[in-house]
RNA sequence: GGACGCUUAGCUCAGUUGGUUAGAGCGUCUCGUUUACACCGAGAAGGUCGUAGGUUCGAGUCCUACAGCGUCCACCA
């Protein structure tokens, strides 16, 4: 009786996973330094931060499911394996979640009411609380990643990386204050960038007012007052009679105004009436064409989003408020020509702060994309130290190159079409939570001020205070500027502040894992992240951030929908592991997705992989039975059979590993569930049961199984290898030892297969009758009478009924013959393999033969060299090569397989 | 307005450079308790590969146009 005889029937994943975690933590197994054996090669991961907001959600779940199988993977090929886990401090995400949920407990203005130190306390306890849960569940979810290395884009070190970068780039001229038109968000009083903002279609009112001669629309007439410039298409015939620069008087909101003609060819003549005025304070397009003719402008909105005193009786107002009255009292005036109720345009909301975005030209802190400086070391492998280059030049050469791979590929483009697009990165918020902004000021309230305070609003002079940059003050009389920095600016250190950087000590001893191997990430923050991480790599290190970037899909219910709470449709990966276990979790999430799709997922697939990891539990209690103890003894295949599963497991191990290699996880899991069930559980177990003296294989296969199997469902993988008592822990064990051995592929055994699959059918279609008939055609037929004799017992048993046939024929000295079932025999031997390819080869090369000759007779005629130009002939004559080479190949094949 | 993706079995999806009779899982139907597993086994049915052209000896795969769905980008006031 082997102990393994009472094993539990089904896999019950919650009691074991827990523990099996805590092992490999307690081990040391996901600490490259504490690995066994010596290696050499470094890979590392860095793991995308999760926010600080809360928990993790299925998006989560997909990126440390795939990283996860990629470190694994690693690690049991022998690599240094590294996979630093870590959060994000997300500064307005978290800050709004804050006040959201002290406003929930019943305060009006969370931020006056505690001011900056105290509310700076609740966010960072709920940002600790964040952390510890979020841990709980990285682990839940059987990431190997290193503990002893976790990092936060908010602690210290990585605030002495973003101080020294901001340094850096600032004394390159590349982080510079000035006065530009940014998107404001009113109700969190912060800047926001391009990429924050959410846009929404809207319908709303399109109105068309009397503006001296002209007729101009807008959707926004509370933004009205201060326009003074009536700006036309150049070349339009209609307003040909008007001059750039021409005055003209006329009567608008609050009396006569004088107006001037600008043309400018960006206005589109289609539009409207073809004449627009503008607003540059709170208009992007607006602005840059008062830049480009340098004209006036003014503020019309204050940050609180009501209108200044230039809006007259209007002041103070609401915008929305005073939208109504301004169209009202220019309709009193006569100046109403036409409202269009269904104008559908789009509306700007801040992504975090939930605002309507209000464009406003503030003092903010840039970082300059498109400004040439001179490279600090030698970068990319093709500019040199001392080289003047763009921020955007770097961004572009790093995919350019390849140094950079995204996968999938197709997104490249996408990658190319936002960095041409790019401007000047905003990097200062006016919020409290994240890294300040290590700037000081000599001159008294240039710096100092709260948040949303009139202080940065643009300077009336041009003369700049006298600054230091520095994270501690320099001294009495110094006043730090109370921004702090966009969350993308520390997130874009990250593969190299997590290694150490700018510490020396730290970053020499980590240098050999940078650039890392893999990003790995949803398509959806590509622009946000992907491309300042290469901008920063690039830019302090001369080097990119890591290898590949693997996009991931989002995850989307049944319906194909997004998963959100207000639709209730989402799927709590850390709800259903309970019930269907870690693995099953995991798996379904790697299997049918491939890179950058979104994928569909649903109860009913976990449930299936929770099915398998069961099946791979009881396939392996059912081999323990069998052998007793899991011994080393002679594992050289005996029967065919045995060289069979031993020959497909070589050739899946290798399969499978250039399908991870090649980020195929998806087909490298299903090629591996096909040789797991479909050929050792459905073939070989059964073969085992007729066939004894199996012990050795079957322990072997086992193991490798295992193996190849644990970076995708480490948990039941690592319980069995315990259970059965394989040595030391599945986590470090070797990957290439399923190599070790390789025997020819086994084409008899696919004849067999092949025999006894249409044995099966014929006796479900035609009944045992028919069935006997063609079993004993089949023993008659020479082609597979030997093989049917040596092979006795296990048809028998793997037919089962049908054997009966097999016994009689036996009984008959396989003398009985059928007339005319020979044929029958030898069609079913014909639908084997090493026929199949003999036959496809062959069609192949006639239909590939029969075109060279067709072209060898246009050839012959003098078709192409007296008619055709000279291009048409090459073409001919490399597809006439082509083909050939190809036929020869083919036959070659042929040849092989005799 | 631009770009990208998807459209293949009832459902969810694979299908690498063009090459037999287009695959998998789930679901459906029929059978089945045999030394692991009913979270199982055996078998079956089910596809004009969105539409229309084109290139080719040969197209799910390449080209063109169109349709539906989806996503991203964009300064039409």
């Amino acid at each position: 009786m082997s102990r393994f005889q009472d094993l539990p029937k089904a896999y019950d994943a919650s009691s074991v996973e827990d523990a099996i975690y805590a092992s490999w933590e307690m081990s040391n197994a996901f600490n490259p330094d504490k690995l066994p054996g010596t290696r050499p090669d470094p890979y590392c991961i860095v793991m995308p931060p999760p926010n600080r907001t809360g928990t993790l959600h299925v998006g989560h779940a997909v990126m440390l499911a795939i990283e996860d199988l990629m470190i694994r993977f690693q690690r049991m090929r022998g690599k240094k394996a590294l996979w630093i886990p870590g959060t994000d401090h997300a500064a307005i995400a978290t800050q709004v979640k804050v006040e959201q949920l002290l406003r929930e407990q019943g305060m009006k203005d969370p931020k006056k009411e505690l001011g900056r130190e105290k509310f700076l306390e609740k966010v960072i306890s709920f940002a600790e609380e964040s952390a510890a849960t979020i841990r709980n569940q990285v682990r839940k979810m059987g990431s190997s990643c290193d503990w002893t290395r976790e990092k936060y884009t908010l602690d210290a070190e990585r605030n002495r990386a973003v101080v020294e970068m901001f340094r850096r780039m600032h004394e390159d001229g590349l982080i510079e204050r000035g006065d530009r038109i940014v998107n404001w968000d009113p109700q969190s009083k912060t800047v926001v960038s391009d990429d924050e903002i959410v846009w929404i279609d809207e319908k709303a009112p399109f109105y068309t007012f009397k503006y001296g001669p002209f007729e101009i629309g807008t959707s926004r007439p509370e933004t009205k007052f201060g326009d003074k410039y009536v700006v036309m298409h150049p070349e339009d015939p209609r307003y040909a009679s008007f001059e750039q620069g021409q005055k003209i008087e006329l009567e608008w909101i609050n009396g006569p105004i004088t107006a001037t003609v600008v043309k400018d060819s960006v206005i589109d003549r289609e539009f409207g009436t073809g004449v627009m005025t503008i607003t540059p304070w709170h208009d992007n397009v607006d602005y840059e064409l008062a830049e480009r003719h340098a004209l006036d402008r003014e503020q019309i909105i204050d940050l609180e989003g009501r209108l200044l005193p230039i809006a007259g009786e209007f002041a103070g107002l609401p915008i929305l408020e005073a939208r109504k009255k301004v169209v009202e009292k220019l309709k009193q005036k006569g100046l109403l020509v036409n409202v269009d109720e269904n104008y559908a345009h789009r509306i700007a909301t801040s992504q975090r702060g939930g605002g309507l975005i209000e464009p406003q030209i503030l003092r903010q802190w840039f970082v300059r994309v498109t400004k040439p400086f001179a490279l600090r070391q030698d970068t990319l492998g093709k500019w040199k130290k001392g080289d003047q280059v763009t921020l955007k030049e770097l961004m572009r050469h790093a995919v350019e190159s390849g140094q950079t791979k995204i996968v999938p590929e197709r997104f490249t483009k996408i990658y190319y079409h936002w960095i041409d697009n790019l401007r000047d990165w905003c990097i200062s918020r006016q919020i409290w939570f994240g890294h300040r902004i290590p700037v000081w000021y000599r001159e008294p309230g240039t710096g100092n001020g709260e948040p949303g305070t009139g202080n940065r609003e643009p300077g009336t002079g041009n003369e700049e205070p006298e600054i230091r940059v520095s994270d501690v003050s320099p001294g009495a009389g110094w006043d730090q500027d109370p921004d702090t920095l966009d969350t993308w600016f520390s997130s874009g250190l990250w593969t190299f502040s997590t290694l150490g950087w700018p510490d020396e000590k730290e970053w020499n001893k980590n240098r050999a894992y940078h650039p890392t191997a893999v990003l790995e990430t949803g398509y959806d923050i590509l622009f946000f992240w992907i491309a300042r991480m290469v901008l920063m790599s690039a830019y302090a290190l001369g080097e990119v951030p890591f290898r590949d970037a693997y996009l991931h899909g989002l995850i989307r219910d049944e319906q194909g929908r997004k998963m959100s709470k207000s639709l209730g449709n989402v799927i709590d990966p850390l709800d259903v592991i309970p019930k269907y276990g870690t693995d099953a979790v995991r798996l379904s999430l790697v299997m049918g997705t491939t890179p950058g799709q979104d994928v569909r997922l649903s109860e009913a697939k976990i449930e299936g992989f929770r099915n398998f990891t069961n099946k791979l539990w009881n396939i392996s209690r059912f081999i323990l039975m069998q052998i007793g103890e899991p011994g080393t003894g002679n594992r050289e295949p005996k029967t065919l059979a045995d060289r069979w599963i031993l020959s497909r497991l070589d050739e899946v191990a290798a399969s499978v590993t250039s399908k991870i290699e090649k980020y195929e996880f998806s087909s490298a899991g299903e090629e591996l569930r096909d040789y797991t069930w479909g050929y050792l559980a459905d073939w070989y177990l059964e073969i085992a049961k007729v066939e004894k003296g199996k012990d050795a294989i079957l322990a072997h296969l086992l193991r490798h199984v295992l193996i190849l199997w644990h970076p995708f469902m480490p948990f039941v993988t690592e319980h069995i290898w315990k259970t059965a008592g394989f040595d030391g822990q599945l986590i470090v064990a070797s990957w290439s030892q399923v190599r070790a051995q390789h025997a020819a592929p086994v084409q008899e055994f696919e004849v067999l297969r092949q025999l006894v699959t249409d044995m099966r059918r014929l006796r479900a279609d035609q009944g045992v009758e028919a069935a006997k008939q063609v079993e004993i055609a089949l023993v008659a037929s020479s082609d597979v009478k030997k093989l049917v004799e040596e092979n006795m017992e296990v048809v028998k048993h793997l037919a089962r009924a049908a054997s009966v046939a097999f016994v009689g024929a036996v009984a008959f000295g396989w003398a009985t013959t059928v007339s005319g079932s020979a044929t029958i025999g030898l069609n079913v031997a014909g639908s084997v393999d090493i026929v199949k390819e003999k036959d496809k080869a062959q069609k192949e090369i006639d239909a590939t033969r029969k075109y060279v000759e067709s072209l060898n007779v246009q050839l012959a005629n003098g078709e192409f060299t007296s008619k055709a130009p000279a291009s048409v002939i090459s073409g001919m004559k490399l597809k006439l090569s082509e083909a050939e080479m190809k036929l020869k190949t083919l036959e070659e094949k042929v040849k092989r397989l005799g």
